[in-house]
RNA sequence: GGCCCCAUCGUCUAGUCAGGUCCAGGACACAAGGUUUUCAUCCUUGGAACAGGGGUUCGAAUCCCCUUGGGGUCACCA
């Protein structure tokens, strides 16, 4: 038997890294039997498809380094004869293995409004009894039904579940799962609007793609005795199920896009805020107002970069925009319900492909933990070489910080690279630390804090008036590179500070960046010139009455 | 609440299916010390788990049962 598989997401939004898990495993299952992963595009609610969104995670697939082999087409991937990919382009295929259904008599329309099942539900929670459909379309009189159809009127068509039919899940992952007979009740196959439900149109798809290998996560278990059932009326084969346990947050609490506008708020309730600039007044209050609503995607970044705090990444495109590699997360994607075994957690795509096998993945479910994402990032940049890392990072600047290319020389940004490179933990890194490089010299500022102030205005003699003395040090410097510039202030650090080098290096570094953090300073120095330093320097000493009280 | 799933260090896990080699191994995190002009890195050392209770067995982290805890799901969403 030839291996199968397929990632089937809704078109709803970006990739979430619990997707983005799913589809690696998939993946890699395919490619470890020399089979065929393929994408579906499961866009059955009329109400959230858009296309936009669904090449957004085209993109993230692609970025994640996973191929598929048949799917919608894009850059390459693609293609395939058991098409079209987008179930709302294969009505006509649901609809004829509904007919099917109905011909047999194990499908019938039924005429309840959203509403009265809704009723019916809450009534069956308050008197706390399990609620199943009752059946009461199968009642109606059959002429009466036929006329009702005729006339147009709205109804669903529901799947007759056999009465008595126990079913039996063989789980890759999880083993036997058994469903008693009456737990599934008669479920609805068709809406009102024509469209196929997502219980039809996965069985249905799965089959006519030739699909053997469902793996899927574990929210979908309790979906599967409907899929078994439905397989069975339509004479299909069984595919291979595997259930994948569930990717929590740290709290153990589910991992959602929501996790975001949940910062935000709290991050609001904390500081006791009542407004902020970059939200208006009105969207504001409509927003806190209802916990259910949530801020739009740019709004919500926008408001998070004014509070300062950075929002939870749950989407594959939030972690390449901080600057995670790809390679690193499907490394630690992979670790999160699967192992190696032998102590091994550092490999590839291709070492997966090679090894991956079902009777690996874990039963229980893995909280993500992003600190230890960050130590494999890092240790995976560590391992670059210089080249790599200054290609990787220019890459990663043109696409999020394009100051950093447009600002600099492209002598000073590889400087910039290489004094980063053993310090950054994501490509990230060095854009957020060393904003002070593409900054005019005349934007920097001095705040007082603890550090500044330490470096600047505190001792004797302070930094302040040591940077008098240094300035006039570094001006005589003929070639202003990274280890002249070393050489001088070590010279004067010999004479006027007994050798300790941070006399000189502390004031410096502040007054050059306004922090107290930067790479090493003589590189530091010699990234921005003598001119730049020296005008820094200067505005840095001009500033000394802001630290006098 | 009904149904279903799960249970090894704080976290991810190896070991469980084929009980003994496990007073439980690795990684991240944490703590202490060291290197370092800042931050970060780096080095050394350390603490840290078989949820609880019953069985089965010469022997259980490994098999069975119960309890407890956690999770999923109960739509004309997927």
């Amino acid at each position: 038997m030839t291996c199968r598989t397929r990632f089937a997401p809704s078109p709803s939004g970006d990739l979430h890294v619990g997707g983005a898990r799913t589809a690696l495993f998939c993946w890699a299952l395919a490619r470890k039997h020399d089979g065929a992963f393929l994408l579906r595009i499961e866009d059955t609610d009329q109400k959230r498809s858009s296309d936009a969104a669904s090449l957004g995670f085209l993109r993230d697939l692609r970025w994640l380094g996973i191929g598929w082999d048949e799917g919608p087409e894009d850059d390459g991937f693609g293609g395939g004869d058991h098409g079209p990919y987008f179930q709302s382009q294969r009505l006509s295929v649901y609809q004829e293995h509904l007919q099917r259904l109905i011909d047999a008599g194990m499908a019938y329309p039924a005429f309840e409004t959203g509403e009265e099942l809704t009723a019916a539900r809450n009534l069956a929670r308050a008197e706390k009894r399990p609620y199943r459909y009752d059946r009461a379309a199968l009642q109606l009189d059959p002429a009466d039904v036929q006329q009702r159809l005729d006339r147009g009127d709205d109804h669903v068509i529901r799947f007759r579940v056999p009465d008595d039919s126990e079913v039996i899940i063989q789980d890759e992952v999880l083993g036997e799962v058994r469903i008693a007979p009456g737990e599934v009740d008669d479920f609805v196959i068709r809406k009102a609007d024509g469209f196929p439900t997502y219980h039809f149109a996965v069985v249905v798809d799965d089959a006519s793609m030739g699909v053997s290998h469902v793996v899927r996560g574990q929210e979908h278990l309790a979906n599967t005795p409907r899929h078994v059932l439905l397989q069975q009326a339509l004479g299909f084969d069984r595919p291979v199920y595997a259930h994948l346990p569930l990717i929590q947050n740290p709290d153990g609490s589910k991992m959602s896009k929501r996790d975001k506008d949940k910062a935000l708020r709290k991050e609001i309730k904390d500081r006791g805020l009542t407004s902020a600039k970059s939200v208006d007044p009105e969207s504001w209050e409509a927003w806190l107002g209802d916990k259910t609503r949530q801020l739009p995607h740019e709004c919500a970044e926008r408001l998070a970069e004014e509070l300062g705090i950075d929002l939870p990444e749950v989407s594959v495109d939030d972690f390449r925009r901080a600057g995670y590699l790809p390679e690193v997360l499907i490394n630690y994607l992979a670790l999160l319900g699967w192992s190696a075994g032998d102590d091994l957690e550092k490999f590839d795509g291709a070492f997966l492909c090679e090894n991956f096998t079902l009777d690996r993945i874990g039963k229980s479910n893995a909280r993500f933990d992003r600190q230890k994402l960050l130590a494999f990032n890092l240790d995976a940049i560590q391992d670059m070489t210089p080249e790599v890392f200054l290609e990787r990072f220019r890459a990663h600047c043109e696409a999020e910080h394009p100051e950093f290319i447009d600002q600099t020389t492209p002598e000073q940004f590889a400087l910039i690279a290489e004094s980063n490179r053993e310090r950054a933990k994501t490509l990230d890194d060095p854009a957020r630390s060393c904003r002070f490089f593409v900054m005019d010299d005349e934007d920097i500022t001095w705040p007082v804090t603890k550090g500044t102030r330490k470096a600047l205005a505190k001792g004797e003699p302070s930094g302040f008036s040591r940077l008098q003395d240094l300035s006039g040090v570094l001006s005589g410097i003929e070639s202003f590179t990274a280890s002249s510039i070393e050489a001088a202030l070590q010279a004067w650090a010999d004479e006027h500070a007994e050798g300790n080098f941070g006399a000189a290096g502390m004031p410096l570094r502040v007054a050059v960046t306004g922090g107290t953090t930067s790479p090493p300073l003589p590189d530091t120095l010699a990234i921005l010139g003598k001119a730049s330093v020296l005008r820094r320097i200067e505005r840095c000493v001009a500033s000394a009455p802001d630290f006098a009280s």
